[in-house]
DNA sequence: ACATCGTCCTGCGCGC
DNA sequence: TGCGCGCAGGACGATG
């Protein structure tokens, strides 16, 4: 589920919660979403959560003693703040207890989710993560353009190539191209100089309409306070194979790329 | 370097 | 109402 701007929203909730705070204990209720899960209670222990950042879908807690504690929710992960004494979620995988009797969940039905620990002086150079290109959010157009120029294949799997630029999912993908009005079957290697700068100008808009919006809440998102966001309410394509286009009203036509779902205007996207 | 496929899982909505 | 099926926003590894 989450791509860039719904890690954001969580990001955004999570700071004031856990900077500065201890985590009093870690609770791994699903051995095979988490790495070296013995070793990560022994050390998530009594640590204090110094910042948290977000690069790409992934999702950062700096700890003290060089410790980063690395999250990426997948299709169906969650990020929640509950009290100890409240109800547990459905599908809690891990727990990190806090102070206040608060407690930080990961909820995740599929279990697609990702949890591991690294160095945080060496993050960068972890295996899950030294592939990434930049973050999508930030990166400049000048590196945006001389990364696409590196490119082959379809415009989608580019955009959704996280060592391309770090962050774009389904999503945000399809509404890029139609931000564009270009085919999202198109070849890289076929746009012009003021097609890829206006790639790199409409996959920023895109991602900076999804923070405003508070992510999209297809099914699975909600933020951390269990609030829904609203950017479902003005996709342009994504999700809407079969109904007019807002733009020009001819109906959206849907394909696979790379196994995954893509819907685009055949008249507006060229 | 790229494309395709299978895999990890559970839940949901749809058609019958 | 119940059942089976296909689909789901991601990423990795194997294979060609």
């Amino acid at each position: 589920m989450p791509e860039l701007p719904e890690v954001e929203t969580i990001l955004t909730a999570l700071k004031p919660v856990t900077i500065g705070q201890r985590i009093v204990r870690t609770e791994v209720l699903r051995q095979s979403m988490v790495q070296e899960p013995l070793k990560i209670k022994r050390l998530v222990k009594n640590i204090r959560v110094l910042d948290l950042r977000r690069h790409g879908k992934y999702l950062f807690i700096n700890l003290e003693n060089n410790l980063t504690l690395v999250l990426h929710l997948r299709m169906s992960g969650r990020l929640a703040v509950r009290k100890i004494s409240d109800a547990e979620f459905r599908h809690e995988r891990l727990r990190l207890v806090l102070q206040k009797n608060l407690v930080l969940v990961f909820n995740d039905p599929r279990t697609l989710g990702r949890i591991f620990l690294a160095p945080t002086d060496s993050l960068a150079s972890h295996p899950r993560l030294k592939l990434l290109g930049p973050d999508a959010l930030t990166v400049s157009q000048r590196k945006f353009i001389d990364r696409l120029k590196a490119r082959k294949g379809v415009l989608k799997a580019v955009l959704l190539n996280q060592s391309f630029v770090a962050g774009i999912g389904n999503i945000y993908a399809d509404e890029t191209c139609f931000r564009t009005r270009l085919d999202p079957r198109r070849k890289v290697q076929t746009l012009s100089k003021p097609e890829r700068e206006k790639l790199h100008r409409a996959a920023i808009a895109t991602l900076k309409k999804g923070i405003r919006n508070r992510g999209t809440s297809i099914s699975d998102f909600l933020g951390l306070h269990g609030k829904p966001g609203i950017n479902q309410n003005s996709l342009s394509v994504y999700g809407r194979k079969g109904r007019p286009c807002r733009s020009c009203g001819t109906i959206l036509k849907s394909t696979k790329i790379q196994q995954r779902t893509t819907v685009w205007c055949p008249e507006c996207q060229r």
